[in-house]
DNA sequence: CCAGACGTTGTT
DNA sequence: GTCTGG
DNA sequence: CCAGACGTTGTT
DNA sequence: GTCTGG
């Protein structure tokens, strides 16, 4: 579930449609209507990297990468990709993914996601957006990375919440992103909100047919290709 | 106390 | 099968 | 998430 | 680092 989705939208747009001051946002770069885990994509958080002095809370706009390495791994060098994903229904008992879910959490703006579906015949990309054409937020977790050997600059990494697809979703695949509504925004994103109870309530699947969801060209597939195009209604099999 | 796991997805 | 790259 | 590689030596 | 299992 979610290992792939869009996010087109300009710096100006998104400062806009999240209330980022303008000086607090990150160099956004170009659409991106293919992103896959390790690339670097806009997301809105409330912090600073651990080694700053402690600033005021403000909410960026800030370029991250997705797919959190816990440090434990890197240091122990251990195998295993990035965590792209965390179970909303585990994440505050999890090691990995307690604390950034109590004290990291982020917004990860999307046009929408990309989802496969298994049916004879090969894999079939299908598209999830909202019918009202709103910015998806997704909701997500930071972990602050740096190198173990190369202990210079702090970066954030995120994961996508998941949680079990509703109705018609469900139907294409059997997870989907968290979203958070923008009415509860403002708390997803205060640090001083450490209830996880509390901060479990703020996020919820995408509403019952606020969705448009329809397959999509397999070109996507291929995570160089990229363009609007990719998010076109397309012919299955396509 | 120490040892050992620590994550998700999909696929088998 | 399993790992890396995007 | 899917696609695509999956190796070494010596030489430039 | 932090949590669980023994």
């Amino acid at each position: 579930m979610c290992g792939r989705y869009a996010t087109s939208r300009t710096k100006v747009q998104l400062t806009e449609a999240f209330h980022v001051a303008s000086d607090q946002a990150d160099e956004v770069p170009r659409a991106d209507f293919n992103v896959s885990p390790t690339k670097r994509v806009p997301i809105v958080l409330t912090s600073s990297a651990p080694d700053s002095e402690a600033e005021a809370a403000v909410r960026q706009l800030r370029l991250a990468t997705w797919g959190i390495t816990p440090v434990w791994m890197a240091k122990a060098g251990k195998k295993g990709r990035p965590l792209t994903n965390a179970r909303a229904e585990t994440i505050d008992e999890k090691p990995t993914f307690r604390r950034p879910f109590e004290q990291r959490r982020c917004l990860v703006p999307a046009d929408g996601f990309y989802e496969w579906f298994a049916e004879a015949g090969g894999k079939q990309p299908y598209f999830f957006r909202p019918v009202d054409g709103a910015v998806l937020a997704m909701a997500g977790i930071v972990e602050w990375w740096h190198d173990p050997e190369n202990k210079t600059l702090w970066f954030p990494t995120f994961s996508v919440i998941t949680t079990k697809a509703t109705d018609d979703a469900g139907k294409v695949h059997d997870r989907m992103p968290m979203t958070v509504q923008p009415d509860r925004w403002d708390a997803w994103l205060d640090p001083g909100l450490t209830d996880a109870a509390k901060v479990r309530r703020l996020m919820a699947a995408p509403a019952k047919g606020s969705l448009d969801i329809f397959p999509v060209s397999k070109a996507v597939n291929v995570s160089k290709n990229n363009g609007p195009g990719l998010v076109e209604p397309a012919e299955i099999g396509s």
